[in-house]
DNA sequence: TACATTTATTTGATATATCAAATAAATGAA
DNA sequence: TTCATTTATTTGATATATCAAATAAATGTA
């Protein structure tokens, strides 16, 4: 395969990476927990912290495509995580809220969600982890021109 | 939002770089050639370079599950990019050849293809992709511990 | 050879990704 | 106030992700 090139091999490694990253979390974290994923447990996380979120403004911080948001918040309803009702100073919105089993699930897999990102970045200096958020938000901004 | 720690905002930027590149390269693409997705040219372009792999081969390359590979193939195939036979030396396995129409297909894309990599590395020293491949690689191994 | 085990691919079920179009509420301008 | 435009969310259609289970061929071993 003519893939070997810096150029090529970068783009690939950020692929290889996150997708470690990501079987990685949704190992650990349904051995806990049965019925939530990674993104699901993420957007808890988001509500848990900040309250009055609309459904764009985290579809931004995760980077998701506000239909997927839609769904992802639907499942998360459904198992009981949040509540969803309707804003009332603006209709278009919805009111989103953390529920107590959203919040007790959350202490839950505090300790794993803290364990999954030790375990992914063990033995990586703080300096790196900076070099590479660099040389990544370089290569998002170029993306995003 | 807690998540400003190096640690989060690390593991965070890798995904958030990935989406916008692949953005790029869907947008990119699609504007040249309307039915195939970045996924499928990149399939192509590993049975372009490498004949008679298995689909486990081509999983592992792309690093993507098995089922998706099956799946994905078929539309391949459906839409006349490669053919799908049978490999009469060991019949669990799929011969797979890229078709004309997946050559010409490839050659037409070529351009894009790299000039999608051209613009997401922008900028980029030579230096800094050792880095984030070396980085990346780490991240990679202490996930697939 | 016969049977258990392994390997390669497929299928089912469910979650997420993406784009385009639809819906409905809010806002701006005449 | 009225109508066009913008904004927030939803829905539809299709592609991909993931795990588990099914299938079928190949291999190992008694």
């Amino acid at each position: 395969m003519k893939v070997n090139t810096p150029t090529t091999t970068a783009l690939y490694s950020i692929e290889q990476a996150i997708k470690a990253y990501r079987r990685l979390c949704n190992k650990n974290i349904s051995k806990i927990i049965e019925d939530i994923t990674v993104d699901q447990a993420l957007i808890l996380i988001i509500l848990n912290d900040n309250s009055s979120l609309t459904q764009m403004q985290i579809g931004d911080l995760v980077f998701k495509d506000y239909a997927s948001i839609t769904r992802i918040l639907n499942l998360m309803e459904k198992k009981g995580y949040i509540n969803k009702g309707i804003n009332n100073k603006d209709k278009r919105r919805s009111l989103l809220e953390i529920t107590t089993k959203g919040k007790e699930t959350l202490t839950i897999l505090s300790p794993t969600i803290q364990l999954n990102r030790n375990t992914a970045l063990k033995n990586i200096t703080e300096d790196e982890l900076n070099q590479l958020y660099t040389i990544l938000n370089k290569i998002t901004n170029n993306c995003n021109q």
